[in-house]
DNA sequence: CGGTCATATGACCGACCGGTCACATTGGCA
DNA sequence: TGCCAATGTGACCGGTCGGTCATATGACCG
């Protein structure tokens, strides 16, 4: 946790200090990142940043935990419930990419959840956020299961096969068509603005789609 | 690309080398892997390991691109075709899971792909392995189709989906299903065997019949 | 004014890294 | 046996890191 000194700054030198430390740790592993790096770039000492957090761990601990994920409330805001189940997890689908195109620093950073690490602390947050996503996915999969719009012989595995379809999967697919890798399309405005709303809700609906009838061509028996 | 020194190494040392940059790739990221530790364990001067790779990421390809796969394939051999092509699928994931019990180290290290990191060559190794994992599964996929057994308006983008859910999907699955972290798997065998072929048989009919038929509960509307 | 206390600062520390190189060792051949 | 080329070796280098700490700064208060 940060210290209160941290939160009394100036906005101007937190926000600094804030974002080198987003662009920093996105597009270095948590282990490549360097909080000597981050103080330079942002024009504070390093001495200072080491009032503000304890260690680079309990910077990136409140980056990944706190800071980035109530960026994204702030931004996916409450998604009113609207059409059928499917519909609605299309849409929600299309709020990811959505998060994705316009912070898509913060989308890195807790995409990032993935990647293993040497550092056992790190991977302990990890799962822990990979979990709490996995726990949002189930409860909007229960909802429609209830409904009865989906079926599956085990929730909990089918949850985790939607969460990496659209996780990792529509990542991949969308990198595929934009014929550029991550770094590139992290620096590039142009590149991210071709993912526009049209586009994000044909994806959107591909993923859909596949979730929902899988790819068999014969009737399903039930 | 190793010198023919490495080559000519003794067996017996050549192989405590690789043993050991296994070990030190396949629980550290790249970045976090120290060659100073994979020579100080295999009990090799430092200087030797510079006389049989040009540097880090020269052993680190290698490994990666061709004693992985090479290993990879011996042990998969040629999976001879039988039933139809939804069976055939199943056995393909049966197999990588069989594999990922037997040498788990490898596994991951093929799965670090992932991984992002600053260094451009290593995320250049990574998108080329992606790839060609991508393009043998599309193989399988297009026969699927020739075969009629599963239609997609895009098999690009469904090669994609498949891909995460048998890659990423399922190892999640697993972890979840024993109850561990990859790193504790690496280390356990008794947590491997716990997989064994019937429970490794249930897990891919899972992932296959939802790639199949996907969670939708009303017949398919084509 | 002087004193005090939170905060700012950057030189400094020890550790470790990837990589080099001068020198030692070895083994085959004349 | 003596020579030489290939190979082995580990001390060493420059650099970066995370983290510390003595000192400087400056706002507030009596």
């Amino acid at each position: 946790m940060p210290t209160s000194t941290f939160f009394n700054l100036p906005d101007e030198r937190r926000d600094r200090l804030v974002n080198e430390a987003i662009v920093e740790f996105s597009d270095r592993s948590y282990a490549e990142a360097s909080l000597s790096q981050i103080a330079r770039r942002a024009s504070i000492p390093k001495g200072s940043v080491y009032q503000y957090f304890e260690d680079k761990l309990d910077l990136y601990r409140w980056l990944l935990t706190d800071e980035a994920p109530r960026r994204k409330r702030e931004f996916i805001g409450a998604a009113p419930p609207e059409g059928d189940f499917w519909a609605r997890l299309e849409t929600f689908i299309e709020r990811g990419m959505a998060f994705l195109v316009e912070h898509p620093r913060l989308a890195r950073l807790s995409a990032a959840a993935a990647t293993p690490t040497a550092v056992a602390e790190v991977r302990g947050l990890y799962k822990a956020i990979c979990e709490a996503g996995i726990v949002e996915l189930r409860g909007v999969l229960e909802e429609g299961a209830r409904a009865g719009a989906l079926q599956a012989s085990d929730l909990d595995i089918a949850t985790r096969f939607v969460a990496t379809v659209i996780g990792p999967g529509l990542t991949d697919v969308i990198l595929q068509e934009l014929g550029a890798e991550l770094h590139e399309v992290l620096a590039s405005d142009s590149l991210r603005k071709r993912l526009n709303l049209k586009r994000r809700r044909a994806l959107s609906r591909q993923a859909v789609l596949f979730i929902r009838n899988g790819l068999g061509s014969e009737r399903k028996s039930r």
